[in-house]
DNA sequence: CACGAAGCGGAATCACCATTCCGTTTAGAC
DNA sequence: GTCTAAACGGAATGGTGATTCCGCTTCGTG
């Protein structure tokens, strides 16, 4: 040990190759999930890459890792598309700019937002969330919306689109579209009050901890 | 070859035994799905039914197979929830009743009937599209619903409710109602006109035939 | 009750993946 | 140009799960 323990910890710049694999594998592994689905093979996504799989293990010591990364992305993604609702659109049309901004965001990667409400960074998730309570907030002052809309109904309403386009992407690609408009509507006043409770926050944000696995392993 | 060849095909009756394991095996393949999802374990469904795992292919002779009862199983109940909404519904709210009673089936089982739509027997889904659009055009004559809902529309709304409660079954299982209230008011007449197309109906069935992997395998 | 066909259980087989290991290749500091 | 740490590729390992095989058991007929 000639150098000592001056260097226990790893160094903190990338060779320039290495560097550039890691971007092909990330790159790789989003085009590979959206392609097959969260089960692809890290021999698939190492082959998509054009690098080998040791390779993949040196960048992330786990396959989870690297979907972590993917899913992470995406969770960005949702958090910039609420915050353009929130900032870019007048409040009584906000609300339907962010279910609609968001449900773009899982279109266009239909398969790696599968598990985002469930894996993704509570942080970003909670960030999504204070904007859009704010976005409703706003439309409620704004008489735009009914006046029994809660933010969980608007979370649900997101993932009724990501189911939409679960089933539909691949023959249909728009067809959430106007599932969302449908749905926009309904937040509209002037609609009869529901009668069904929503969904607490307190189970909103479990969904996020145990997703539907309430029996699960 | 003594006796000929008389008997090419396999035997009509099943050993008293036999039937008892298969009620066994089909019920414990049920349960096992609804809670732990389709990918359980052959062995597990095995466990679960109290035999070897011998008897599981001595009656179903692939997994696949087996899977293929439960969700047949399912597809009937949908079925005869979209006939009590045609046939014990006032039309104007049978819509109502289409939508939530086959929603209420896929919250009885949250798992078994994710692949419904595209696994099941294409002849028993065609007789709930043939009731469906029945109820729909019953509803269209009494004023009940908007001029421009189609049925499509209709089965988008219960896959959205299909993707709510996968979501939001462990914690929630309820809150796909609300969703569904809201839908069905979104359904009503003297909304605005949607500007997004409907899905066509040869695109609907493709998703039946395809499901959304355009690009998978 | 004896017997043979029909059934049964579960060990063995096969295939598919994630992950590990290690000999070989390269970036880039000197 | 040399040299070494950093990176690489991909074969080998280990585990999981579907499916097969076969000796043993049970039903139910004569």
């Amino acid at each position: 040990m000639p150098k000592g323990d001056l260097l226990t910890e790893a160094p903190r710049t990338l060779r320039r190759d290495a560097l550039a694999n890691r971007r092909k594998i990330i790159d790789a592994a989003r085009a590979a999930v959206d392609a097959h689905g969260l089960d692809v093979s890290m021999d698939a996504i190492a082959q998509m890459a054009g690098v080998g799989i040791g390779t993949l293990y040196r960048n992330f010591s786990t396959k989870q890792e690297l979907l972590d990364v993917i899913v992470a992305d995406a969770a960005l993604a949702v958090r910039d598309a609420a915050l353009a609702a929130r900032d870019l659109v007048a409040p009584p049309d906000a609300v339907a700019a962010f279910v609609l901004g968001i449900g773009a965001v899982h279109a266009a990667h239909p398969r790696s937002l599968k598990e985002l409400w469930r894996h993704a960074d509570p942080v970003i998730l909670d960030e999504v969330q204070v904007i859009g309570r704010s976005v409703l907030d706003r439309a409620h002052r704004a008489g735009a919306v009914r006046d029994d809309l809660v933010y969980e109904d608007i979370l649900v309403a997101v993932w009724s689109i990501r189911g939409v386009i679960e089933t539909t992407h691949g023959v249909a690609p728009n067809a959430w579209r106007r599932h969302g408009e449908l749905l926009v509507q309904a937040m509209a006043p002037r609609n009869a009050p529901l009668t069904n409770a929503p969904m607490s926050s307190a189970e909103a944000a479990e969904v996020r901890s145990r997703g539907s696995r309430a029996d699960d392993r």
